[in-house]
RNA sequence: CGGGGUGUGGCGCAGUCCGGUUAGCGCGCAUGGUUUGGGACCAUGAGGUCGGAGGUUCAAAUCCUCUCACCCCGACCA
C-alpha cells in the first residue's frame, strides 16, 4: 500500500476527547473515528488489524472443531422474554418496534436465537457435540461507554456455544475452548491470564475470563504469589487475618456521642477494627437488606447479588434505611425486625463485637452470633484483598488491574430447557442439552493490545496483528536512486507476499519517521542516499532502539528470518 | 441516574467574566519556490450557521431561558 494513496491519516496533536492512551493511538492513527458515545467507525488501517486478530480467531475456532454460521442482528423481543433475559439485561438491551409494532431487540448476544436454532437441527444424541460460532456485531447499552474501544454500544464479538449431551461433554468442550483461547492470545503476541471470574445471576458453575494485565485495565485481579490461583476481585476468596474466638461476655450498651464511622467506633472505644460489626444497607429487587460483616473487611456486592438471587442491587439510601425504622449509622442487627439479614463468614466466630445500638450515639458491646441475631443467610460476602491468604495453598495474595479480552462460561441447561432444546440420549430419555458459550470481543482486544505495546512515540504493534508488517521508508533525494531503489523493494517485498506500507510521500525524514513510530509498524526499511552510498539499506524494528545497515542483497534473507521470528 | 467538565474551520486552542466594526492563533489543507536522517522554511490562498432553539438589546461567540451532544468520576455492567 502507498502511503499517499491511504484513505486516513494521522494527526500529531492529541484529540480533546481520548483519556486513555489506545483511544488517543487509535484516533492519531487514523484507525478509527467516533460516530456517537461508544459508537466507531474503522478506517482501513484499524480495520485491518480486526481483520488479522478475526482471522486469527477463526483458524483457531475451526481447528478446535468450530463451525462458523451467520445469525442476525434482528431478534424478537419475545425470545428473550422466554429465557427472561430480558430482564436480566434490563436497560442494557437495544429494543426498538418494526412498522407493525412488533417489539425487536438489537442482539447483545445470541444465545436465544442459536438455541432456537439448535433445537430445529438436533434431535439425538448422535448430532452432539456441537460447537457453533459467529463472529458478528452485537450490541449493548452501555450505561457509560469509554475508553475508546474498550468498551462501546456496538461491537464485534467471536462468540462460540457449546452444545453436549451431558456435564462431561461440557467439561471437554469447555477445555478445548481454554486450549483455543490461550493459543489465540499467544498468537496475537498478548501474554494474557486466565482468572476465575463471576457468572452472574444467570451463569452455571464455572466461569473463567482471560486478563490482559495492564494499569489502565478496569478489572481488578486477585492472584496468589505461589500457586496459580487467579480470580476476578468480583469472584475471589481469600484467607482473612483470624481473630482467635473469645468468650462471650454480657451485652453492654455504651454511649459514643458522634460516632458513626467504624474508625472512629474504633478509636473512641479502644477496641481495634475487626473486633467491630460495620452494618450495610442495601435494596435488592426493592426489599432491604441488613448486609453485616467485619469491621475491617468490606462488603463484596457481587457476591451478594449472587446469594440474594437478586437482578438489581444497589446500595440503601438514608431515606431507605430510616424508613424501615433503623438508624444509619448506628444500626444494630439486635432486634431487627422484618429485614433480611446476611452475614458474612467472618461474623459468626464468637467474638466480642461492637456493634451499633440502633439509636443515635449509641453501642452495644459483646455482640455475638448466633446468641445475640440471627442471620437469614451466612455466606462469603467479603472483598478478596492484597496481602490476604490464597484460598488454596496459603500464600501471599497479590493484586494488579487488567482488561478482559475473553470470557467463558458453563451455562449448564436453563437456556435449553426454557427453549425447549431437547435431544433422546442412548435410553431414549429426553434431555436437555448442555451448553457453554466463549466470547471475545474483537475491538477491546485491539485496543488492550495498544494498551501493552506502546511507548511515547506510538504503537508497537506484534506483528502477527500489525496493519502492515514493513514500513518502506524512502528519503528522497534529486539526482538519487532512491527513487528507483525504493520501488524495486517494493515490488520485491509484495513478491515475498509480506504486507508493506510505502511511505512514497515527498515529506521530511522527521515527518516519515515520527509517523512510521507512530503507527507501530514492526519493521521500518529506510533507502536514502546515504544508505545507498554503501549499497545498503537500512533495517529497524520497532521495539528495538537500534539501527541497522544491512547489504542490499541480503535485506530479503534478513526480513525472512525477522518474520519468522515474530511468527 | 448522581457529581464534574467541554462544545468556536479537519485537529488543538484563544476570545465569553466586562456585549461593540472584517471571530483570531498553531497544526493540517491548496498553489509556487527553497529544502531533505527525527514532526523544515518563505510567499500566497481556501475553509467557520461560534452545538441547537428561543429571548434581552440599536448590537450577542459573549447576557438570560430551554435543549442537545460529547468526555471524566461514581452508580451500573455476561
Amino acid at each position: 500500500m502507498r502511503l499517499s494513496q491511504l484513505f486516513g491519516k494521522t494527526q500529531r496533536e492529541i484529540p480533546a476527547e481520548a483519556d486513555t492512551i489506545s483511544h488517543q493511538l487509535l484516533l492519531r492513527t487514523g484507525m478509527i473515528s467516533q460516530v456517537a458515545a461508544g459508537v466507531y467507525s474503522f478506517l482501513p488501517l484499524g480495520w485491518r488489524v480486526l481483520k488479522k486478530i478475526e482471522n486469527i480467531i477463526r483458524e483457531e475456532m475451526d481447528k478446535a472443531g468450530g463451525q462458523e454460521l451467520g445469525l442476525p442482528v434482528l431478534q424478537p423481543l419475545e425470545l428473550w422474554q422466554e429465557t427472561g433475559r430480558d430482564r436480566a439485561f434490563g436497560k442494557g438491551l437495544f429494543t426498538l418496534s418494526d412498522r407493525r409494532d412488533r417489539p425487536l431487540v438489537l442482539g447483545p448476544t445470541h444465545e436465544e436465537v442459536l438455541t432456537q436454532l439448535v433445537s430445529r437441527y438436533v434431535q439425538s444424541y448422535r448430532d452432539l457435540p456441537k460447537l457453533l460460532y459467529q463472529i458478528q456485531t452485537k450490541f449493548r447499552d452501555e450505561p457509560r461507554p469509554r475508553g475508546g474501544l474498550i468498551r462501546v454500544r456496538e461491537f464485534i464479538m467471536k462468540d462460540l456455544y457449546s452444545f453436549d449431551a451431558d456435564e462431561a461433554g461440557l467439561d471437554e468442550s469447555y477445555n478445548k475452548m481454554l486450549q483455543a483461547y490461550q493459543n489465540i492470545y499467544d498468537r496475537c503476541g498478548l501474554p494474557t491470564l486466565l482468572v476465575e471470574a463471576d457468572s452472574g445471576a444467570i451463569g452455571g458453575k464455572d466461569s473463567h475470563e482471560f486478563m490482559l494485565i495492564a494499569e489502565s485495565g478496569e478489572d481488578e485481579v486477585i492472584y496468589c504469589e505461589r500457586c496459580k490461583y487467579a480470580a476476578n476481585v468480583d469472584k475471589a476468596e481469600s484467607v482473612k487475618e483470624k481473630v482467635p474466638p473469645e468468650e462471650p461476655l454480657p451485652l453492654e450498651e455504651v454511649a459514643t456521642p458522634g460516632v458513626t464511622t467504624i474508625e472512629e467506633v474504633s478509636a473512641f472505644l479502644n477496641v481495634p477494627r475487626n473486633h467491630t460489626l460495620k452494618a450495610v444497607f442495601y435494596v435488592a429487587d426493592g426489599e432491604l437488606v441488613f448486609a453485616m460483616i467485619r469491621g475491617d473487611l468490606e462488603v463484596n456486592e457481587v457476591k451478594l447479588k449472587n446469594a440474594l438471587h437478586c437482578v438489581d442491587l444497589h446500595m440503601a439510601t438514608e431515606a431507605e434505611v430510616n424508613q424501615a425504622g433503623i438508624v444509619a449509622g448506628s444500626a444494630s442487627p439486635l432486634g431487627l425486625k422484618g429485614v433480611k439479614v446476611v452475614v458474612d463468614e467472618s461474623v459468626t466466630p464468637g467474638i466480642n463485637f461492637v456493634a451499633g445500638g440502633n439509636k443515635p450515639d449509641t453501642h452495644i458491646k459483646n455482640v455475638n452470633y448466633p446468641r445475640d441475631f440471627k442471620a437469614d443467610i451466612v455466606v462469603d460476602i467479603s472483598r478478596a484483598r492484597a496481602g490476604e491468604g490464597c484460598p488454596r495453598c496459603g500464600g501471599k495474595l497479590l493484586s494488579t488491574q487488567g482488561i478482559e479480552v475473553g470470557h467463558v462460561f458453563k451455562l449448564g441447561t436453563f437456556l435449553s430447557e426454557a427453549l425447549g432444546a431437547y435431544f433422546i440420549d442412548e435410553k431414549g430419555v429426553s434431555r436437555p442439552i448442555v451448553m457453554g458459550c466463549y466470547g471475545i470481543g474483537l475491538g477491546r482486544l485491539v485496543a488492550a493490545a495498544i494498551e501493552r505495546y506502546h511507548d511515547d512515540k506510538g504503537i508497537i504493534w506484534p506483528i502477527p496483528i500489525a496493519p502492515y508488517q514493513i514500513y518502506l521508508c524512502p528519503l528522497y533525494r534529486e539526482g538519487s536512486q532512491v527513487a528507483e531503489v525504493a520501488e524495486a523493494l517494493y515490488a520485491q517485498f509484495e513478491a515475498e507476499g509480506w504486507e508493506v506500507l510505502f511511505d512514497d510521500r515527498e515529506e521530511s525524514p522527521g515527518v516519515k519517521f515520527n509517523d512510521a513510530d507512530l503507527l507501530g509498524i514492526p519493521i521500518r526499511v529506510t533507502v536514502s542516499p546515504r544508505t545507498l552510498e554503501k549499497d545498503s539499506v537500512e533495517l529497524k524494528q520497532r521495539s528495538e532502539k537500534e539501527a541497522e545497515l544491512v547489504p542490499r542483497e541480503e535485506v530479503i534473507t534478513r526480513l525472512k528470518g525477522l518474520m519468522a521470528h515474530a511468527g
